[in-house]
RNA sequence: GGGCGCGUGGCCAAGCUUGGAUAUGGCAACAGCCUCCUAAGCUGUAGAUCAGGGGUUCAAAUCCCCUCGCGCCCGCCA
């Protein structure tokens, strides 16, 4: 996966001379106020009556180490004082090298990561751009641990949903040219037209046309689909994501896959008054086939895995916790019905609300993730505005922007339910998108003005505010492994913010212009390892790189 | 009713997977810092019964049980 020179397993290999047990997880890095290094020993210790001899022969098997100045033993701690120059030179030879801190080598599984998935009957909300902005920096994470990824995009096209925003447009603007305010304005006419007449019989027949694969119904709800998908689309565009396939969910009603799923299942199958069901321990009764002959979401579901199992080795799903049951019994099906070897996991989040209330697109409550961008936007024109005047450049609000937003989103872990607050949104102070773009950009400013005058870069004297960056900087390839095993992005936006707090406390406290050639040299260099590192740790989580603030 | 998720300073979060040394940040508040590589920043002060109770353990925000509060799910919907 990476490759780097990993103190902390080396220091772990002197230790397990003395104790095998101890594990990577035992030993941390910069992760509080006493050692660089810690490793936690004390349950390998408690009950050991050489405790004292072992620690003192570890405590000398560590000292020895090149890289080491420093060690002790507090509360049955073992704590490691690096040499940053060590610390320096490992992240200068990698990215003098490679461009990169870690280097990385491809992982030849396949991945495939859907996410957004919503259907397309209105503009992407921001309850549902919560979905994309975790599932497109969840697939940029695998790819930048070396995995072959490719997105995905489910297209509902076969739901009650579909056949109202379908519906809408025939009964209330047929033989007009359809717009995407024009469909959301007939789907919402529709919901209120079934609760006026209290049956929703006319959707109900052409469910059950499109269910029979009536080719004329699906390409034209196809047709209008495709009007509102395109839109999302297009929102996904203005935030920096795009997904590499859409595949429609009618596909697998027209090309007799849901028959297949039938057939795979036949073993596990149980009927009821003419329809199917399987059983999942534990669980209720799981239809796959109603009375009638047609197939249902699940089946659905089913058959669109078996196609991506046939494409990929390991499959992730962003899903709203709603679905969690569902993600369950799929994961029964695929690998224990259906014994898929292939592996599936899902990542749930909980939604959006709003101050007032739950979002719902077909009760026009929602707020469309567009007019959240239009207004960070406009916002970043008027602090542009105060610095630079009329050369505030709107390139850069768009970037503000979209960074502002996926950051907003994207920093709380998925499963706390977040209400949208236009003034936190809104706020472009403390832990937020731009102060992270601003560090990227005072970097740049010291990397564009402080000339290096070729001196040989000392490599003492390096004051507490670099160190820290630099082991900041160094702990990088833990905390990508760390979230790509755990499905957990967020984990790279936190990170990301330390890091360039990290930054901007070493820019205060040191002025880089004002330092001795030998020493300038070598922050100069330290500014560089930190400007590589923050804009890989900022194209994950999809914060773009801008030249001025 | 059953199942699942969440509960951490006034507000919003990190930490919980793998129990261990002073619970980490942001917003808001207060006090400072711009003739100096961009102050959308930095420094400092104040602020926490880690929802409550019980248990396991030498050690619990972290594991287990109960209670309370909030959310989600429990369809031949998707």
């Amino acid at each position: 996966m990476f490759l780097f020179t990993d103190f902390l397993e080396l220091i772990r290999k002197e230790i397990n001379t003395e104790i095998p047990e101890v594990v990577p997880e035992d030993l941390t890095m910069g992760q509080d106020g006493y050692g660089d290094i810690s490793a936690r020993l004390i349950k390998y210790l408690i009950n050991r009556e050489d405790a004292g001899d072992a620690c003192e022969k570890i405590m000398g098997r560590v000292k020895a180490l090149e890289f080491v100045s420093e060690v002790s033993m507090t509360n049955n701690y073992l704590n490691v004082w690096i040499r940053p120059e060590h610390v320096f030179r490992a992240l200068k030879e990698s990215i003098d090298s490679t461009g990169m801190f870690p280097d990385v080598f491809q992982e030849p599984e396949r991945i495939s990561v859907e996410h957004t998935s919503t259907n397309p009957t209105g503009p992407l909300h921001i309850g549902r751009a919560r979905n994309s902005v975790i599932g497109d920096s969840l697939a940029r994470l695998k790819k930048r641990v070396g995995y072959r990824v490719t997105t995905q995009y489910y297209v509902n096209d076969s739901g009650k949903q579909m056949m109202s925003l379908y519906f809408g447009y025939e009964k209330f603007h047929k033989n007009e040219k359809p717009t995407i305010p024009m469909l959301l304005d007939g789907y919402i006419k529709t919901y209120r037209y079934f609760e006026e007449t209290g049956s929703e019989k006319e959707v109900e027949e052409l469910m059950e046309r499109y269910e029979r694969n009536d080719s004329d119904l699906i390409s034209k709800v196809r047709f209008v689909a495709g009007i509102m998908l395109d839109g999302i689309s297009a929102d996904l565009a203005t935030i920096g994501i795009k997904i590499d396939e859409y595949t429609w969910e009618s596909e697998f009603i027209a090309t007799g896959e849901t028959g297949t799923v039938m057939e795979r299942l036949s073993a596990d199958l149980h009927e009821e008054n003419g329809a199917r069901y399987i059983d999942i321990p534990g669980l209720r009764k799981i239809y796959v086939q109603r009375r009638n002959g047609t197939s249902l979401y699940i089946t659905r579901d089913i058959a669109y895995h078996m196609y991506k199992f046939s494409q990929y080795d390991h499959c992730t799903v962003v899903v709203g916790e709603d679905h969690r049951e569902h993600g369950k019994i799929m994961k029964y099906i695929m690998n224990d019905l259906l014994e898929y070897t292939n592996t599936l996991s899902f990542v749930y989040y909980a939604y959006v609300n709003l101050e007032t209330g739950k979002m719902s697109t077909r009760k026009g409550t929602s707020i469309p993730m567009i007019s959240v961008y239009e207004k960070l936007k406009e916002k970043s024109m008027e602090e542009l505005k105060k610095r630079y005047g009329d050369g505030a450049d709107a390139k850069t609000a768009e970037k503000i922007a979209a960074s502002s937003f996926r950051y907003h989103l994207l920093k709380f872990n998925p499963t706390k339910p977040v209400t949208f607050r236009w003034e936190d949104a809104l706020d472009f102070n403390g832990d937020t998108a731009v102060s992270i773009m601003y560090s990227m950009v005072r970097a740049s400013g010291i990397l564009n003005k402080v000339s290096n005058e070729g001196a040989i870069p000392n490599m003492e004297n390096f004051p507490e505010s670099e160190k820290s960056l630099l082991l900041l900087a160094y702990i990088y390839p833990y905390k990508l492994m760390d979230a790509a095993k755990s499905d957990k992005p967020e984990i790279i936006a936190n990170y990301a913010f330390m890091l360039s707090t990290a930054f901007t406390r070493f820019y205060e406290d040191v002025k880089i212009s004002e330092q001795a050639p030998e020493i300038k040299n070598r922050q100069l260099e330290t500014v560089k390892i930190f400007r590589t590192i923050i804009e890989d740790a900022c194209n994950i989580i999809g914060i773009m790189k801008v030249d001025k603030l």
